[in-house]
DNA sequence: TAGCTATTTCAGTCATGTTTGAAATCACTA
DNA sequence: TAGTGATTTCAAACATGACTGAAATAGCTA
């Protein structure tokens, strides 16, 4: 396989990486495409620059999306002494770090859940609608909680 | 508290609701209100006029969205000897099925590990990388086929 | 069957959020 | 300090997909 077509296929995984993001975690296709290639690039780290010429983004594009990813924490900036460019590589737990909060955001339902049996005065068939929905976004979080992921 | 207000604040309580499902599950505004309205309705079985009036949208956007609705299964179509109109109301176990089926998508990327680690040639720092995500992902899977949700 | 009401379809409008390109700024080097 | 290359900011273009309204259809009743 020539080295052309090992980079199409790179992309092409790259490319699936980003629809997956897009389609489980809502992120915009170019910040799934950076995320897939900072999976599969080698060396680990890598410039906006790069990112950008592998991925057809515009440098623009990749500064806020790398401002992003850092600021949640998902990319690493890294700099080294007397090079003026900045690099990037993912973080090790990123991916345990997307499902974790997708989880703790799931807590947000417990507060909505409260004031609506408020409202329901806490019985009757309304409630039990209600009751039903909290124990099951509960259950996923209670059970990830007690069993945390070992790496 | 007047009849007005008490409609204030299941509005609102709906509106809640809606937020949760656009920013947790990605679903339009309007699918989430009616999920939201299907909860807290009285009774619970309610047309697609009355979820357009209260919701304040149009019959239209009810039409197509009841349809996505029920055929997804989170919500039963109800059809009444005599009456011309359909009723809905949501399924039991609706919010459970949202999760499982979030949880199930996520088995999407097993593939796209197994192209990955193919092309990594299963060693070396990017293969890593990849396991690593792969891990994260299949590890809630797991718990969650270990521990059902009993109801 | 005729008449009425509710539902559905479809095409057009609208809003939202993403991406881009140009210009400004910054950091380093010589 | 001037020059070079990279980064950042910002406004505007663009694409996507949701919503609406009008017209067509379907289902019930008399």
């Amino acid at each position: 396989m020539s080295t052309e077509e090992q980079q199409d296929r790179l992309l092409r995984w790259v490319e699936r990486v980003a629809a997956f993001c897009v389609e489980e975690w809502g992120l915009p296709p170019i910040t799934g495409r950076i995320l897939g290639w900072l999976m599969i690039c080698d060396p680990a780290e890598q410039s906006a620059g790069q990112i950008a010429d592998v991925i057809q983004a515009s440098r623009a594009s990749l500064t806020s999306n790398m401002r992003f990813l850092t600021a949640i924490d998902l990319v690493k900036k890294v700099r080294r002494p007397g090079d003026r460019v900045s690099y990037y590589r993912i973080e090790d737990d990123a991916w345990q770090k997307v499902i974790q909060r997708k989880l703790e955001s799931l807590s947000a339902f417990g507060d909505i859940a409260d004031e609506g049996l408020d409202i329901t005065g806490g019985e009757g068939h309304r409630t039990e609608r209600i009751k039903a929905a909290h124990d099951s976004l509960t259950w996923l979080q209670n059970l990830a909680a007690r069993h945390p992921l070992r790496r």
